[in-house]
DNA sequence: TGAGTTTCCTGGTATATACCAGGAAACGAG
DNA sequence: CTCGTTTCCTGGTATATACCAGGAAACTCA
């Protein structure tokens, strides 16, 4: 299934780390298209035994090209090729879901989980509300071709919004609210971190604990300057690229 | 030295990884300030032999807390640990330096080259000018306290600021700009991304190779919206915040 | 004292081996 | 043909060992 790979001339007299010449290799035949995206890498036991190298090599070099973001794994299932990059366009915060439509990837909406709870002091305080205020509180995970992307947990002042979990949550959420709760949307305070995943992330994302990923706060605003609705989205590092545009001068 | 380190239970018949028992107690101890910030962790050696697990277990619990962005290492010195994130508002465009002046955080610039070249293909067609046209190119490291958080390799048309090298580069490059060549700033273009460094931007920041990064590609136009100034930077990706307000609706 | 060398300690690379858990495909019985 | 079992293959965890290269501190000689 690999034959054509692997045949790379790893020089033994270089200075260049053994794990290091198995991941260019595999660089290469990225870059050129040999293994395109979504394609099953060799496993850890296969590029092993080609290369001739004990298989912990063979992992060292799987485990670099994934922090290079090139690859990604399943647990168990193998590694694969990763997808080019999403933008993300912080500045319009229109629905990422209208935006990528336009753009011909339609994204698919899971919703994991949602529920009714009282707010927890660190998300009281970002609402500007008392803790223990009605919150709804739902989860998703968003997809591209059946492939996860990001997740992502929102949490919206209840009182705003009767009757919130009665809509379909497989849309934007700033639309539903403006269109069935007249709550506009006037503009959103986002953070921008890197961090790995934890244990259920990495769960709902079907990779493994740890994966590295960005995370994205969202606090949105109404246009009578309240926050309302509160998000964290936990994207996929190697799948994520954010855009924003930073005004200076206004130009008249 | 770390005599009250390390003194976990490690429990032997549960599930949880060895390993995963060893990050756990380590991020306890910086949680709870037992390990502060930039104070040096156990080595691979110290934590196998305490922990009674062979080097290479230890070896994996440093590095998943290196992922998780918790504790950095510096090439064959040892690992540290990371300390809280700097935050940098790409909004507003002014120069970071002055920002976290402000703050009480000092920034530091060395700058390790500057020259004068022509644009290579792809900075040329973001600059919107023809390959080979005159460009000043110049990279700086930014510290705080001595500790190295970003490297920026800019690119700026040579046309629109002569002499532009002979200026102290260790300030903003906009407030230099603006104050020299007349150019105003008047919005920039961001990308951000996280990738795995290369081997040079590691050792400008004195870090392994593949050491996760976040990178920030910025366009400056000037205000008769003509871009100027391209710019990249790499961050530690453990010590990067980003921050940004999206302006949906304008409240008249 | 001060400059050069030596020694120790760090992580970096590498091998060979072992067993486990879970996904998936092949197989086999109804 | 379909549902359940078995088997194979995947990565995940773990050990014990070896040698290398470079940072840093100690040590030593002028």
């Amino acid at each position: 299934m690999f034959e054509d790979l692997m045949q790379l001339s790893k020089t033994k007299t270089s200075t260049t780390p053994q794990y290091r010449q198995i991941v260019n290799s595999i660089r290469k035949d990225i870059s050129t298209g040999v293994l395109k995206e979504h394609a099953p890498l060799p496993s850890e036991r296969i590029i092993a035994e080609r290369q001739k190298v004990s298989r912990m090599t063979a992992r060292r070099a799987l485990e670099t090209l994934e922090l290079e973001g090139l690859v990604y794994s399943e647990k168990r299932r193998g590694r694969f090729v990763s997808p080019p990059r999403l933008t993300y366009d912080i500045s319009s915060m229109v629905s990422l879901a209208a935006h990528t439509h336009e753009h011909g990837n339609s994204l698919e909406i899971d919703v994991i989980s949602s529920s009714i709870t009282d707010a927890a002091a660190r998300v009281a305080a970002l609402l500007g509300i008392l803790p223990g205020t009605p919150l709804y509180q739902y989860t998703r995970v968003f997809r591209s071709k059946g492939h996860a992307i990001f997740v992502e947990t929102e949490y919206v002042v209840a009182s705003v919004c009767p009757n919130f979990l009665s809509h379909n949550l497989q849309q934007s959420t700033m639309k539903l609210l403006e269109n069935h709760h007249n709550i506009k949307t006037q503009h959103g305070d986002v953070k921008i971190r890197m961090r790995g995943m934890t244990a259920i992330e990495a769960q709902w994302l079907g990779l493994q604990e740890n994966h590295a990923g960005i995370e994205l706060e969202q606090l949105v605003y109404d246009t009578n300057n309240r926050p309302f609705c509160l998000g964290y989205q936990m994207w996929r590092g190697e799948l994520a690229e954010f855009s924003a545009r930073a005004i200076v001068h206004q130009n008249d």
